[in-house]
RNA sequence: GUGCUCGUAGUUCAACGGUAGAGCGCAGCCUUGUGGUGGCUGAUGUUGCGGGUUCGAAUCCCGUCGGGCACCCCA
């Protein structure tokens, strides 16, 4: 057979691995309807032309043509959608007169990225979005609502401490242009660099790339330092002495949006200025969010208020929304071994079978199992108990039924825990497992390496 | 797309230009139709592919395909 190589950037999990995605993706889908988002789902594809941002050729776009089709066939200029804010906004547009607003959706899908893969990035991967989007207007407090959310998904799954940092594009670039920039998306870019390449590098690329005096590029520098987990940093801001109304603004935005979300879930979030990223879209708030402890595999949230996103003849429908990287974050749980699972299996229970004329009263006791709610499955072949029992152990599913025996009728039917070898008589008709026990469990892998040995 | 680096068993990796190996995993047995550990036995490779140099290539050279990392950009 002819040898099949793994295809780079776009991963396929083993089934332990797959548990822990669903697990995610389970919990993700709770939290949000638990907060009255309601699920959308659009298209794969989207006109190219419509994907691009202010009509500059994006690369990262894979483009969807028919292997058949002739040279005069019109090209349909279809591409897979690289995010799922932007074909929300097309369909908010599209059905607008059948929504009602403001609209609060939830939506998981998977999105391709033409980029060269590395670690966390992919080119085909999942993205978990809430977004709210209103008619004209859309009412601030939304912002706050999109970090309280998230904050609340990731408290919830078993998963290491994530910082939601924010930030507010009109502070950024009234800051900017308070200091003297004629090219702030060029100044937010270089500031993006920061982490990467030093503040002294940054100042000289601010003066040379964008034309910022010395004076302005330490400012802008400055500006980037600042992160408080509360509203002190609007002092911190007006010390640095720049004027500006945009400033301002952003200032009682970001303001707003921290100390509400803190109120709301104490500790959620930090203001932090040197948060510049998002897509060139945002008007306001920004959002970004790092796992504590692996900074450097980058953002696993991230989103932001967008006024001018879907817009159509004098009506606009701005938004704001807040995307969880749900490929990135499972890669870095599995990577990191951060995350277990208790099987990688639905089934917990295995009905044995005795020997294959038997196999009808294995059926049976599966059955009625499965007519109270209970996940199991039955042996492939009548082997050797051990084998049969050993089967279970390797997907770890955790009881092992031993149907009665014709031959032997004073028996009854029993049942096995084979992690702690306990073997009792039980009844298909009412025999309950721990409510822990009927499903996969998901949980933050304990680290040391002594507590695995007791669960064998 | 640019640069760097790496391709050997299912997997993780060895092997100076000289007979392709080990750990883990897998299969069987010790083991009684009831699995942990232990012991014994066994199976598995076009050394990514193609060409070149050489008496001889996993090893050196060229090409190609694939993986990883960095840039770019981003979840």
């Amino acid at each position: 057979m002819a040898k099949i190589n793994r295809l780079s950037g776009f991963p396929e999990l083993l089934p332990s691995g797959r548990v822990i995605e669903q697990h995610i993706l389970d919990t993700a889908r709770e939290i949000f309807e638990l907060h009255g988002f309601l699920s959308l789902e659009t298209r794969s594809v989207e006109p190219i032309d419509h994907m691009q941002r202010n009509g500059e050729i994006d690369k990262e776009i894979y483009v969807l043509r028919r292997l058949h089709a002739t040279a005069d066939e019109a090209d349909p200029g279809l591409g897979l959608h690289f995010d799922l804010t932007v074909p929300f906004a097309r369909y908010v547009l599209e059905h607008a007169a059948l929504l009602e607003f403001p609209l609060r959706r939830y939506q998981i899908q998977k999105v391709w990225r033409g980029e060269r893969p590395q670690e966390g990035r992919f080119r085909e991967f999942t993205q978990a979005d809430i977004d709210v989007v209103g008619k004209d207007t859309l009412a601030f407090h939304h912002e706050v609502e999109m970090a309280v959310v998230m904050s609340t998904l990731l408290a919830t799954l078993p998963i290491p401490r994530a910082r939601l940092q924010v930030n507010n594009r009109k502070l950024a670039e009234g800051f900017y242009l308070g200091v003297g920039a004629a090219d702030t998306q060029g100044v937010l870019r270089v500031i993006d660099k920061l982490d990467k390449i030093g503040p002294d590098r940054v100042g000289a690329l601010l003066e040379t790339e964008a034309g910022l005096t010395p004076e302005a590029a330490a400012k802008c520098i400055a500006l980037a330092a600042i992160c408080t987990p509360d509203a002190t940093f609007v002092d911190q801001v007006r010390a640095l002495g720049v004027r500006n109304d945009l400033l301002d603004q952003g200032l009682s935005e970001l303001s707003a949006v921290v100390t509400g979300a803190n109120a709301e879930r104490p500790g959620s979030v930090v203001a932090d200025l040197r948060i510049a990223r998002g897509l060139d879209y945002y008007t306001g708030t920004v959002y970004e969010t790092q796992l504590v402890g692996f900074e450097s595999v980058g953002s696993i949230s991230s989103g932001g208020r967008y006024d001018n996103l879907a817009s159509d003849e004098g009506q606009r429908y701005p938004g704001v929304g807040i995307s969880l990287g749900v490929s990135r974050l499972v890669s870095i749980l599995l990577a990191k071994d951060l995350v277990s699972a208790s099987r990688a299996v639905p089934s917990a229970v295995l009905v044995a079978v005795t020997d294959e004329l038997s196999r009808p009263a294995s059926e049976s006791v599966a059955r009625r199992l499965r007519e109270r709610g209970i996940p199991c499955e039955v042996a492939p072949s009548a082997d050797k108990f051990g084998k049969q029992i050993r089967f279970a152990d390797r997907r770890g599913i955790p009881y092992v039924w031993f149907p009665a025996t014709a031959a032997d009728s004073t028996e009854g039917d029993t049942i096995k825990d084979i992690r702690s070898g306990d073997q009792v008589d039980a009844d298909a008709t009412n025999w309950q497992p721990p409510l822990d026990d009927i499903k996969p469990r998901v949980f933050a892998t304990p680290d040391s390496s002594a507590a695995s040995k007791e669960s064998w």
